[in-house]
DNA sequence: AATGAATGAGGATTCATTCAT
DNA sequence: GATGAATGAATCCTCATTCAT
């Protein structure tokens, strides 16, 4: 029972330190004193501090890809799917605020296999995202002025950028803030009112 | 006069290396080497690696502070202004895309005097535009349901994210794309009609 | 019974890693994976990697010892006893040709004190086969203008060199070999004719 | 001119010190203790620890190399070419007594490029020995019933084996001894009297 | 008899920076 | 101005071995 625990305390540990000073400016040294087990436990487990990052990354990515199927086995509306969507999305990006940091910050520094691993399911998550908009594009609900492309990313960013301004124990809450940047990415690719 | 071109060649180099390596994963010998000087000349031009990082922020957060007060010093509408503002700093963080790629990944690097000097100044950015759309919020312009500091964030968010997925080489010119980003931003933000 | 295979398999998997990689470069756990045994089981019949390779040598060593021993209890005369101990030992040498390879490179890896009892039990049959060629040289077989000692190294030598050459898979088997090198030997130390 | 003698002071250490513990069991921390140097100073100059041990096998297959074409360049009768080549080749491996010891045990402990390279240069030499003894062998010189791959072996043994039993403090000059072997290995190969 | 998690010392190597020239 | 040899601390990682189960 107590053997879980070097995992879980390596992870949280690299976690934090990650997040706080950069992938790179971390010793592992740093994360096993932190985390209070010796090197050994932890390459026991891990098989390099980038098997670490990767793991990292696995965590955020496996839920926020659970999630979207979920959403979309519902078998909703568009309009109604593709909400629920960023409002979740935002809400779990919350949820792994730390995560996310790490993410954005230290993707590229990981093995060449693992980055084409991250990129793919990353990729995965995108294209359906993106389906949902070429389908409501299709339905008429939302403008076609604008490549689908661009609309991705301009949601996607404000995942991205979470990171960099918005503090949990800040003054909004998450389920309010997902709520106004859905509503400010929705009002924005509306379709024109005929 | 020779001395301007080390100067030149070498921000040059460590510019492509730290875009595509990322700042950690670079060492001064590749950034010698690829610039075609000697370690002892760059070191008479820099005082550390960590100089050379904070000279290419230096370059974008200059260029973008002089266009956003020369903008401004116009005295045009709010409006008119803001428009002027968001497709200005869109297309100067294209010209500028991998100094972006640089600076997003590679800012918590910096040391610690380092990093304050340059928050202090991407704050000066950040607190201008905010002001614009205060401004505009009073005038009754933009929408007020929604923090302020959200919006902002909505906003810089594109920039952030710009060098993720934009490439110059694609078949978005910067021109086209600051206008669409701009126009997505100024609906969301739009006031209700009455 | 069962505990047989652990201590065969092991040593059948280092037989070969050592031979392939070098003793210092084979890990424990590449022994314990090729053998499909646990570390513990190793531990349990083995007291440490050293141990190990003395047991590979142990092999070669009892095997060589015991011919020897065998070929001049039959009391044959001197010219007729070398000539067998020649042949012997350059077939059994190519049947354990894996073993040679790794005594020859991996000897001076094992423990001071294995190292003795490996010395010690060579310098035994050396002193023997060294006695042989006296002989001889008394009985004016062999040529006396080349210190023993010499003639000695002349011979072992091949024996000690056939792992860097020779492929029982080549073109040549073993006997016919082992007659040609005993033929070159003998044909080198033979005493001129008057 | 205090340089060089970094080179020269790390690789007499590495050449000690491999030779007595071997390679794998000497740490670079050793080298440059014994050295006296750093090991910044060491990867100045040196690659990799291989990249030393790769140096040590360079100097004396140069030596070799260029003796053997030096001998042959003279022109001489086959068998009078091939004695000189004979007495060179072991009176140069006492020379290089230590390099022959590191070479011969720890050659297999190269990458594998630099594996290529020696077998490489070791293959020339044996090409070139090799043509002696066949060209010997066309003009009737030497004998025909063993094959010359065998007997080129046989040869190549006595200088392998030289490191396991020759000291150059013993009783016996290295020019007596080339000479011994020498003729050992032309009485072994010569075609029988008609 | 057998497991495999955990140890902790030691391995090779990299690197920003300095300084005598 | 410019060189590049030298520094030495820090890095990630491996490994033979132990021991509670």
């Amino acid at each position: 029972m107590r053997q879980t625990s070097v995992v879980d305390d390596v992870m949280q540990a690299a976690l934090e330190l990650f997040a706080e000073q950069g992938y790179a400016n971390t010793s592992v040294r740093q994360v096993v004193d932190t985390a209070g087990v010796t090197k050994g436990a932890l390459y026991h487990y891990f098989q390099s501090k980038d098997d670490l990052l990767f793991a990292i990354y696995e965590r955020i990515l496996s839920v926020q890809t659970e999630h979207l199927e979920a959403i979309i086995a519902k078998g909703a509306p568009v309009a109604e799917t593709l909400r629920a969507v960023c409002i979740d999305v935002v809400e779990t990006s919350v949820d792994f605020l730390l995560e996310g940091t790490v993410f954005f910050r230290s993707q590229h520094m990981l093995s060449a296999p693992r980055q084409l691993e991250v990129t793919r399911r990353r990729r995965a998550y995108h294209d359906t995202f993106s389906g949902l908009l070429t389908q409501g594009q299709e339905e008429g609900l939302y403008r076609k002025d604008i490549p689908t492309s661009v609309l991705v990313a301009h949601f996607f960013s404000d995942l991205h950028y979470l990171s960099s301004w918005y503090s949990p124990s800040g003054p909004e809450d998450k389920t309010t803030l997902a709520h106004q940047l859905t509503d400010l990415f929705l009002v924005a690719i509306a379709a024109p009112q005929p």
